[in-house]
DNA sequence: TTAAAAAACTAATAATCGTTAGTTTTGCCA
DNA sequence: TGGCAAAACTAACGATTATTAGTTTTTTAA
């Protein structure tokens, strides 16, 4: 059973998503919840409370499945490859909570800026590291680690407007290009 | 020499990058600017105007050199690099508004938001031909041309996290990586 | 059925917002 | 130097914000 909370959360994010966390007005997500304003109250702490939980689950999430990654006994490319793909999954099932991460974590109250900031350059770093391991193998071009990491995670980012073409563009095919671009090029 | 409007416009475009514009006050832009806020209207015409300047001057800077790219007599993949290396050199000189034109555009008034999703869409929809263009010409895998837009525009996009790292990645390192990364791959 | 707890409501708070009105100061040109 | 326009100022407007206080309704449990 779904939690009044958890309701609440999830409408934040789709509000959150579509207007922007300081454009989104309580009012506004009170009218989607189909009561008033105060009522909210009884529920959730605070508004920002709202946006630091939605980015908390976002980068909870991420930093699992790195974990996940790290422990496997792939090679350095599956392990990016498996990366990107998450992504990909991550924007399908969770576009709205991964949009609000993404966008509006700057507005996140301290320490839980300085937390999230600090999980990302981890999240960032650890990447990195996989990339080196490539290139140590001989596997990888002779790349910038950081600007091949800098460019992989900006492309799936950038997933978010994937959603404009959702009906002439099929997810399996999407995810597949993207993977083989970010891993092959696109010259023959 | 710069006029009052023009340095507003500038000191406009940091703020609004800095904070987001819904979150940028018109009190903090005057404090910026040496002033007390109701001056400001002696120069400019509202808060929105100066998101729609900083906007429209970026749209019309990418579509100017789109403009050149097509006219030249290159070889379509040299179109698609020059297209690349030139988000780069927007956005080294002119990151604030390149950024708030990235972000901040879905607080545009009408007419000026369908008149900017329109521009995005004919930007997009003309790289998709130099795709298709170079697939045709066997210079290119048989990739969805599509996605390789949505890739690759998703990653220069990326480059306003590259300030990040300003002092420790030289620019021209940086460019020459993301072209190859995203014309080439990183799979030896 | 009744008492207690949960969750809704109305009303109102103080703060901040973009902007206007009206006035004073500043800078330039004849 | 006098006059005019540009641009600054102060004061204030109405609107909107997140949130609190206090009260009433609804749900739960015994």
């Amino acid at each position: 059973m779904v939690s009044k909370k958890d309701s609440i959360l999830k409408k934040a994010a789709t509000l959150f998503r579509k207007n922007g966390f300081k454009a989104s007005s309580m009012r506004e997500l009170a009218l989607a919840m189909g009561v008033e304003a105060p009522s909210l109250y009884n529920h959730i702490g605070s508004k920002s409370e709202l946006l630091q939980s939605i980015c908390a689950q976002v980068a909870d999430a991420f930093h699992n499945h790195l974990l996940e990654i790290e422990a496997s006994t792939e090679t350095n490319v599956e392990k990016l490859e498996k990366l990107v793909r998450f992504h990909i999954h991550m924007m399908l099932q969770s576009f709205d909570e991964v949009c609000v991460s993404n966008h509006e974590w700057r507005y996140l109250e301290e320490p839980h800026l300085s937390n999230f900031l600090q999980q990302r350059k981890s999240y960032e770093q650890r990447m990195i590291l996989l990339v080196k391991h490539g290139i140590d193998e001989n596997v990888l071009k002779d790349i910038h680690p950081q600007v091949a990491v800098l460019t992989i995670l900006s492309a799936v980012r950038g997933l978010e407007f994937w959603q404009r073409y959702k009906k002439e563009l099929d997810a399996t095919v999407l995810e597949n290009n993207m993977v083989n671009h970010l891993l092959t090029g696109i010259i023959k």
